[in-house]
DNA sequence: CCCAATCATGGTAGCGCTACCATTTGTCTG
DNA sequence: CAGACAAATGGTAGCGCTACCATGATTGGG
């Protein structure tokens, strides 16, 4: 007489409680939920109507635990507030809110260190895939990546190795496709203004130099960095420390549109003609960059595209189906704008 | 002679293999690492050792479904690129990174019907507690969120009628203080601007409104506002719009930073001069509102905090002992600016 | 010095689900 | 029409962990 009710469980209704319901098999109704394709019409209704009507939700951790495999997809960036590595989450939730999949977000902090051990927290779960930001993993994060048993997707850059897939696109390229302009344009005294250089922005340094070297115009005194996080207001205190190391400067190449809107209050504070006297680009092409006096010339990079499709090669590779190209280049774009219209 | 392997899990060390290096039984390594103090100091030592040794990582879904409670925070924000929540959510991620508890982020772009799926999905994997943003849940997410079996904090805004625990501060007062310091500083015919006009933001309409006719001031055609997501550039259009329906416009109360960076560079652009002929007040007080030229007047928001208070509440009911205070007004500050000082 | 009360540890029995392996039924081939 | 084979369903045995309930060892008060 002994009441059959778990002493644990909240006493919400279990798989049990609906196959008692629709007359059949727990395990019919486990497929039925996961391949429909597998369990007869008939069947099928009957099992979903007592699914509705005792409001039954199957339990992930228990579900987890029998397969071996969490349906969720770890994602680590290294900040969550930088509006770039936002717009990748952004992508990611999106296209994974029809399916089955949870997220698990990890913040690194630009940190090699917690990085690591957010994968060995992550692994301990089994993931579905994992989405991390960047190609730059210390040797034992790799380590770790490789041996996640799981699709892998490095995101926002393209390199020669990858752990498994990739998506992204050049940022050395893009840095010199930018000082590029810059020198067409006709600036000569061309300054690097950039925060927070982690290796994406290292490499845009790289490009920046490269363009420079090739001009002939490559001055060390023109680049001007800092390992503090970036913001608007860093911008503007980087550029004055720009113009008073070299006060000929006649153009910027900024690190991130952040840095370039710093910059360009300042010349307005300063009375300094953009673009006559200086030219500004950015980088990222956020929505702003349109909208300032005057607007600004900036790379324009495609954030939420790269998180939707790391989502789908991760998809397909779960699937059974990885895609044949494991490196994916999703480019970028120059987008002329007044500042640099000299 | 068979493997005693299981046939499933990816052969990484379980709490039984622990148990046995360590030559104790599976619970005691349990307790071990939850409960350290309820272990003889030479057992701990023992069994931390056998830990090492073997990468031991207990497995959190097993533990779910063994404690009937995951160790999990549910959050639920409207907006995952929206840089206040944003910051909320870095709040909670860092106040969480010590603890064992992970994060599940929900994006509910704004939409109740979203929220109420979204609760349901959360709530079946027995959170240890759930964060979410706003206090306008439908009837049925709040019966939701009463039946989760777990803390609840409601966060960014105040209200008469928690669900549970409540931390944010009053968008009516915020909306109201901003107008009254326009009308303060001379400005009269005050102009509203919106967009994205969620539940806090008809808030803050309505304490722009009240100020306005506690004045005399008010007048329907000062206000502009559409439901379009939020962006600098539709900050300028709606000023364009505003300006061409009253031209005698002589200051506005933007909705958030984003508008009113829109609103100056349209005034730049048309050589409005602010603050002598457009005040301009934005609310949020992101980084780039002290930099601008000139700088702008904002309702500073205390964002970041309210995610890691949030935590501290959720955390001290979890460990029992919920906070008294269990409605947190965190209050907002007026940040007077140069767009203001006429 | 005995018995209760504590403390430290362990055994057992699930948590709710699915992998694996039947079993049954229906369908096709030669 | 037998035999092979696929399709549909079910039973059993865990997944790795912890709640619950012993058990034995230690303490301490009368």
């Amino acid at each position: 007489m002994t009441k059959p009710r778990s002493r644990r469980g909240g006493g919400r209704p279990t798989i049990a409680d609906v196959a008692r319901k629709a007359g059949v098999g727990a395990i019919t109704v486990s497929r039925a939920l996961r391949e429909p394709g597998r369990v007869s019409e008939d069947l099928r209704r009957q099992i979903l109507a007592a699914v509705d009507e005792l409001g039954y939700v199957p339990d992930p951790n228990a579900r987890a635990l029998a397969s071996a495999r969490a349906e969720v997809f770890g994602v680590l960036v290294p900040s969550l507030t930088n509006n770039v590595f936002a717009e990748v989450v952004r992508g990611i939730y999106d296209s994974l809110s029809d399916s089955p999949f949870r997220i698990q977000i990890g913040n690194t902090h630009y940190s090699g260190l917690e990085e690591e051990r957010l994968l060995q927290v992550f692994g301990s779960q089994r993931p579905a895939a994992l989405i991390v930001a960047g190609i730059d993993q210390t040797p034992s994060a790799r380590r770790l990546l490789e041996n996640a048993g799981c699709p892998v997707v490095q995101v926002m850059e393209t390199g020669p190795d990858p752990v498994d897939m990739m998506i992204g696109f050049s940022h050395f390229d893009g840095g010199r496709t930018a000082t590029e302009h810059l020198l067409q344009a006709g600036y000569r005294k061309i300054g690097f203004i950039g925060a927070r250089m982690d290796p994406r922005s290292q490499r845009r340094l790289a490009g920046y130099r490269a363009a420079m070297e090739a001009a002939g115009l490559f001055d060390p005194r023109l680049v001007t960095t800092t390992p503090v996080p970036s913001s608007v207001s860093l911008g503007r205190e980087l550029f004055r420390d720009a113009l008073a190391k070299m006060p000929t400067l006649d153009g910027v190449f900024c690190n991130n549109d952040d840095i370039a809107l710093g910059v360009l209050f300042e010349c307005h504070r300063a009375s300094i003609d953009v673009p006559k006297q200086i030219g500004i680009v950015g980088f990222n092409d956020l929505d702003m960059m349109q909208v300032s006096f005057p607007s600004i010339t900036s790379v324009r990079t495609h954030r939420y595209e790269i998180g939707t499709r790391s989502v789908a090669m991760a998809l397909a590779a779960i699937a059974g189906n990885p895609p044949e190209q494991r490196i994916v280049d999703l480019g970028f774009e120059l987008v002329r704008r007044e500042s640099t219209a000299r």
